[in-house]
DNA sequence: CGACGATTTGAATAGGATCAATGGGAGTGG
DNA sequence: CCACTCCCATTGATCCTATTCAAATCGTCG
């Protein structure tokens, strides 16, 4: 792997407090790829070889049913997914497919077990990882029972603006029609939601968001710590 | 606590591993409480104090917002619950209520996350736990996407069927307006699902739900080992 | 027996989905 | 460089599912 993307690996919560020696083995083991946009990495059902880090790019996870297929979630670097189906030995229950090109580190799923089971401090973080993770998809179950079309839609870009530092504008992280997916609505839904938010300020120029009055915006949204928080960073405490 | 109910505790995954000493140490800082019906044990945004077990009767995990209510889980024995909320050190996403008398072991928070630190046989089995239950909730959280109501309510009753040694009939776990909350519908709108399961083979008397022709049912329900499979337990292995 | 809450049923409404058609870029090939 | 094509997004019209509101029924508990 590029050095210079070590440390943004070495850095995460998963690895923190592993001891060096046994980051090296792992990352030693590990397979460092790249991808171009659209690659289907994970087939749901497909049993989990190896944990994948996205370490550039932006990664799609999706699932299907019955012909009908939604998106689950926009994963961004540096974060590492299908963790849980690489400790349960189990298979894949998404689907995930890069959006941009990619670069993604796969380590071994058996070396990740291994480690988890000798190494305390890596089970530790795991764990704890684990633990955010549900977390966060408890706040996306929420959000998807109980807030309506229009809101989910309002909320998620006062989330997005503030991981881009509260920015009066930025670029959606996908396609509109994959937006609508994972705030569970069709692309014709989304249309009008976005045109529904017209009156709170926010304006759309084809993939840019523009939020003129984010106190209007959040007045109509009505953001739910509960739900839209992001979780404080174990790793700041 | 119970010396009857201490084998179940003790065969909990989540204890799977824990040396005896670590375990009666956990145990013996519990308290073991009583609880009438539709106690609330846990309200959302409350710091997380305790881990709780449920050893005997049913809990109810839910979520609020904006003056709405939806039903997130029905809790059975022996399990515990509000485990990522305790480890993260954070409040709870969810509120938590009995719905019929039971009987919950509480671990001090502070119990929990010393062992876990320091322990490695319970931070690989909480790191399981952990697993275990996010893939849980990616299951409800695919179903709720990608199917209709009234196929929500066939596999629902197929899992109940299920976890009911395939019987012909057996009794809801809760209140119909619960179950309704659960699978994301109204009261009428679940009353209107049975009826519409009817033709299917399902009768309904009061809480007992009689599946006449399972695979009828079935047909209908087309279940999904990726969203109805429950986990083969790790411990089987 | 009476009252209350839960469930069911019915009618009306609303929100979202589907179907259809149009506009708009991005990329391709001439 | 421009025309063409294709796919995505938008817009409009319609349909359908599910929610809401209302009322009746059922069952249970005082």
């Amino acid at each position: 792997m590029r050095a210079q993307d070590m440390p943004a690996v070495r850095d995460l919560p998963l690895f923190a407090g592993v001891e060096d020696s046994n980051f090296e083995e792992l990352v030693s083991a590990a397979l460092l790829q790249h991808f171009p946009p659209q690659v289907q990495l994970i087939h749901e059902g497909d049993s989990a070889d190896f944990l994948y880090i996205l370490v550039e790019g932006s990664v799609e996870l999706f699932a299907c049913n019955n012909g009908r297929e939604t998106s689950m979630a926009i994963i961004e670097p540096t974060s590492a997914f299908i963790l849980a189906a690489v400790l349960s030995d189990a298979v894949c229950l998404m689907s995930a497919r890069t959006l941009t090109p990619s670069r993604l580190l796969m380590i071994p799923a058996e070396h990740i077990k291994r480690h988890f089971a000798e190494d305390k401090m890596f089970a530790v973080a795991i764990a704890n990882e684990l633990s955010k993770a549900y977390r966060q998809l408890v706040k996306m179950h929420k959000e998807a029972k109980l807030r309506p079309a229009t809101e989910r839609l309002a909320n998620y870009l006062l989330r997005l603006a503030a991981s881009h530092d509260h920015a009066s504008s930025f670029t959606l992280p996908a396609d509109k029609r994959t937006i609508a997916a994972l705030l569970s609505m069709t692309p014709e839904n989304l249309s009008r939601s976005f045109g529904a938010l017209n009156p709170h300020g926010v304006r759309i120029q084809g993939p840019v968001v523009h939020i003129d009055k984010p106190d209007a915006l959040a007045a109509f949204a009505k953001p739910n710590a509960l739900i839209d928080d992001p979780e404080i960073g174990l790793s700041s405490r």
